[in-house]
DNA sequence: CCCCATTTGTTGTAATCTATTACAAATAAA
DNA sequence: TTTATTTGTAATAGATTACAACAAATGGGG
C-alpha cells in the first residue's frame, strides 16, 4: 500500500499551539480504541484496523496494552464465514471499575453507581420537599446514599471507583469544581467539588457538571445521540437548560455557563422571569407555565405534572389543548436552536420527555415552517431515551473522562 | 526537567477514532508554529519553545523545514538586554505566496490579494444594481476583477495564488463546494465551486464559504475577535448571518447551515419573513427594520442607510429615536445568543458595523438586564475591526486553510 | 579586560511509536 | 488435500521527538 495510503481525511489532531510528542500519540491512539469499544458491544481487531487506519501490529500492541491494564478482554475469534482465519474480537472489561454519580435536584438526590458502558448497576433516590437546601444538607443525602449503594472507601464491592461525578441543577464553572449559581437551590459560589471530596477521601477525584450538560453528554454517546456530532440536548423541570454538543465536544463558553437556553427572549410581551428579563423560554415552557395553561396550581410540582399526562392520556379536552399551546411555545424556542446550529438532532430530556408524546405532532408541524428551509424535518426532535437516568450516567461520563483520555495513565 | 514535566494541559489532540501516526506529528507541529507565527509579528525561538512545550532540537528542526519551504525567514536576534545568547527570531515569510478572494454580494462583487498575515494587499469592486443575477455573469463579474488585479495563470506579479476562496451570501454546504441556497441572488444548488474553478484553471482549489461565517473566521484571526476561543460575528445588510466559533473552530452544522441567525424567532406578533416563519430577528433588525423605522423607503438599500448615519452624526432626533429602538431588538437578539454561548466576545459586522456608534448605549444597558446572571458585561459586544474587508479576508483563510494545516505538503 | 553565569542553537544519541515485511495460524473454497 | 485469503505475531526499519553534551553569544562582576 505504501505512504500514498496515508489515510486521507481529517488530521485528528486539533490545531492549537501546543506541540506533539510520541507519547501522545500513544494515548490518543489508547483512547481511540477504548472509545470504540465502548459503544459497541465488541468489536473485532480487524475493524479497529479499519476505523483506526493504523496497521495490525499497532492494532494488536495497543489492545496488548488496554488488556494489560484490565480495560479490555479478548475473546475468542467468531467464524462469520467469511473467508480467512476469523478476527479476534475485543471487548470492554472494566468489571473492576465503577464511577460513582450523584444528581442535586430540587426534589431530592440521586445517586448510582455506572460502569464504563454508562449501565446502571444501581441506584437509589431520596425526595424531599421542593425548596431551597443548604450544600451541607444536600452532601450529607449525598452520604447517606453512598452507604445505602455500598460505597467502602473508594470501591463498592469490588469494583474500584475512578471518580465521583455530580449533576447540579445550576452553573457550573468549566473546570467542574464550583457551582455559580442555582437559583432554585439558592446556591451561589459554592465549592461543591471540595466539600464532596472531604467526605469521600482525597483518592476519588470530583467532577461537577450542569445537569443539562451531562444529560448531554449521556444521552450522545449512549442514547438517543448516538454517534451525532452535533446534538442539542434540552432539559429541565423549573428551569428549563440546555446542553450543546458540537463536533462531538460539549460547548462549555467562556467560563462553562452555556446552554443557557431557558433564557433564550422568545416573547417581548411575555412574563417577567426570575433572572430579570421578559419573555424567556422557560417562562413559557417550564413546568409553570405547563401547568398554568392547564389550569393548575403553578406551583403543583412534578406531581401535578404526572395528573396532567393522565389526564391527556385518558383524552381530556381542555389539557389536550394546553398542551398544544405548550407545543407551539416550544417550537419556537427549538427553531431558535436549530436555526443556528443546525444540529443532526435536538434530544428532549428532563419533563419533555414526558410530555413529548402529547407535543411531537405540534412541534413538528410548527417546525416544518419555522425552521429555515425547512431543515427541521421529522425525526430532529425526539425524545431522550435513557429517561431519568441520563444525568446519573452523564455524572458518571464526567468521573470517567480523564481514564477515557488517558487510559494507561498509572 | 525529566519526564514529570509532561507539557501539562489538554492532550492537543482532539478525540475521534482516527489514528494517529507520526507524519500527523509532524504535520501537526509545523501546523502549530506556523499558526502561532501569523498572529504575532515575531515571535523568538524560545518563546516557541515555551508556547510548545517542544525541546529547543525540535523546534529548530522544524523551523528549518518551515525555512526550508519559503514560509518563514529568521531574521538577527534582537538583543533586549537580558542576560544570556539572544535568541533567533522567526518571522513569517510567505512573500511568494497569496490566495485570491472574492466576495458576491447583492450589491455587487469584490475581488482581494491577501497575505498570508490577513492583509488586503490589493483589492477591487464593482458595483451593480442590486437584485438577482445569474451565477454565470456573477463568475463573469469575478474573472473581470481577477484581470484588474493582475491574476495570470496561477500568480499575482510574482506571488504564486495557492488557493482561490469565494465569500457568498447564502448557504454554503460543509464541503465548500456547493452553494445551497441565496435567497437575495436567487440561486439554488449551484455547484460554484466548479463554475470558478472552470474558469481559473484546475491548479488553484477553489473554496466557498458563507459570508458571516468567513466575516467570523477573519475577525478571529486577525480582527476583534483575536485569540478568543468562543466569539459569535453576526453580519449582513437585508439578510441577517452569523459565523460561530467554539474552541477556535468554526461551527457547521450538520450540512454546513449552523449560524442563520437572522431567523431566530424573536417576536411572535412580528413580521412575516422570507423564510415563511413569523418575527425573525431578520425581520426586526435588518437593513429594511431600520429605514422603515426611520420613515425611509425600506429598499433604500445601502446608500440609504448611509444618509441615515449623516443624519444620526447631526444629532436627528427622529433618527436617533429610530436606532434605539433598533437597538432595542438588536439586545434582543444578542442576549438570546449570549445566553446560549457565553461567548468572551461578539462581533458585529457588516451593517451592523456602522450602525453599532449609534446603538452601543443601548443594547448594552439592555444586555446588562436580559443576559443570564449579567454576563454581558460592556465590551462583550463590539464592532469588528476589519470592516469592509472582513469578508475578503475570511475568504482568503478559506484558501489558506490546507497550507496551514499541512505546512510542507509537496 | 577577563572570567563566569546564563541563555540559546546545534549535533549526536537514545527512546518512543508506528509502518513494513515476513511468516505462522486459521478458515473457506476448490 | 491443496490453495487462496485473512488475521495475528515478531523482527526490523523509519520517523519524530527527547535528552545530553557542547559551542556560541550575551551581560555582569571583579
Amino acid at each position: 500500500m505504501g505512504v500514498s495510503k496515508s489515510t486521507g481525511t481529517q488530521s485528528g489532531t486539533k490545531s492549537s499551539t501546543q506541540g506533539v510528542r510520541s507519547e501522545t500519540v500513544r494515548r490518543s491512539n489508547l483512547s481511540a480504541i477504548l472509545g470504540m469499544l465502548r459503544t459497541a458491544a465488541s468489536v473485532t481487531r480487524s475493524e479497529l484496523v479499519e476505523a483506526t487506519g493504523l496497521t495490525r501490529s499497532a492494532v494488536g500492541s495497543l489492545i496488548g496494552e488496554l488488556v494489560e491494564h484490565g480495560l479490555v478482554t479478548e475473546i475468542g475469534a467468531q467464524h462469520d464465514g467469511h473467508r480467512g482465519r476469523p478476527s479476534a474480537m475485543a471487548e470492554l472489561d472494566g468489571a473492576g471499575l465503577a464511577a460513582l454519580s450523584f444528581e442535586i435536584g430540587v426534589d431530592g438526590v440521586a445517586a448510582a453507581v455506572v460502569n464504563l458502558r454508562g449501565e446502571v448497576i444501581d441506584d437509589a433516590r431520596a425526595s424531599r420537599t421542593r425548596g431551597p437546601v443548604p450544600v451541607e444538607a444536600k452532601v450529607d443525602d449525598l452520604v447517606t446514599l453512598a452507604n445505602l449503594l455500598g460505597y467502602v472507601d473508594g470501591a463498592v464491592g469490588d469494583r474500584r471507583i475512578v471518580g465521583i461525578g455530580v449533576a447540579v441543577a445550576g452553573t457550573v464553572t468549566s473546570d467542574g469544581q464550583t457551582v455559580v449559581m442555582a437559583p432554585n437551590l439558592q446556591w451561589s459560589d459554592v465549592q461543591l467539588a471540595d466539600l464532596v471530596s472531604a467526605r469521600f477521601g482525597d483518592g476519588v477525584a470530583v467532577t461537577i457538571g450542569n445537569d443539562a450538560d451531562v444529560g448531554a453528554l449521556a444521552e450522545h454517546r449512549f442514547g438517543a445521540g448516538d454517534g451525532a456530532s452535533d446534538m442539542i440536548f434540552v432539559g429541565g423541570e423549573i428551569g428549563i437548560g440546555g446542553g450543546i454538543i458540537v463536533d462531538g465536544q460539549r460547548v462549555h463558553g467562556r467560563s462553562g455557563f452555556a446552554g443557557e437556553v431557558g433564557h433564550m427572549p422568545v416573547n417581548p410581551s411575555g412574563d417577567v422571569c426570575g433572572c430579570g428579563s421578559i419573555g424567556c423560554w422557560e417562562t413559557e415552557v417550564g413546568e409553570r407555565a405547563l401547568l398554568r395553561r392547564a389550569g393548575l396550581d403553578e406551583d403543583g410540582g412534578n406531581a401535578a405534572v404526572q395528573r396532567l399526562l393522565l389526564a391527556a392520556q385518558q383524552g381530556d379536552a381542555m389539557v389536550l389543548d394546553a398542551f398544544a399551546e405548550h407545543g407551539g411555545w416550544m417550537a419556537i424556542g427549538l427553531a431558535c436552536l436549530i436555526n443556528v446550529f443546525d444540529p443532526e438532532i435536538v434530544v428532549m430530556g428532563g419533563m419533555f420527555n414526558d410530555v413529548w408524546h402529547h407535543v411531537e405532532d405540534v412541534v413538528t408541524s410548527d417546525l416544518a415552517r419555522t425552521s429555515f428551509g425547512g431543515r427541521a424535518r421529522p425525526g430532529v426532535v425526539v425524545a431522550g431515551r435513557l429517561g431519568n437516568s441520563a444525568r446519573l450516567i452523564g455524572a458518571a461520563e464526567l468521573a470517567f473522562q480523564p481514564l477515557l483520555d488517558n487510559p494507561v495513565s498509572a
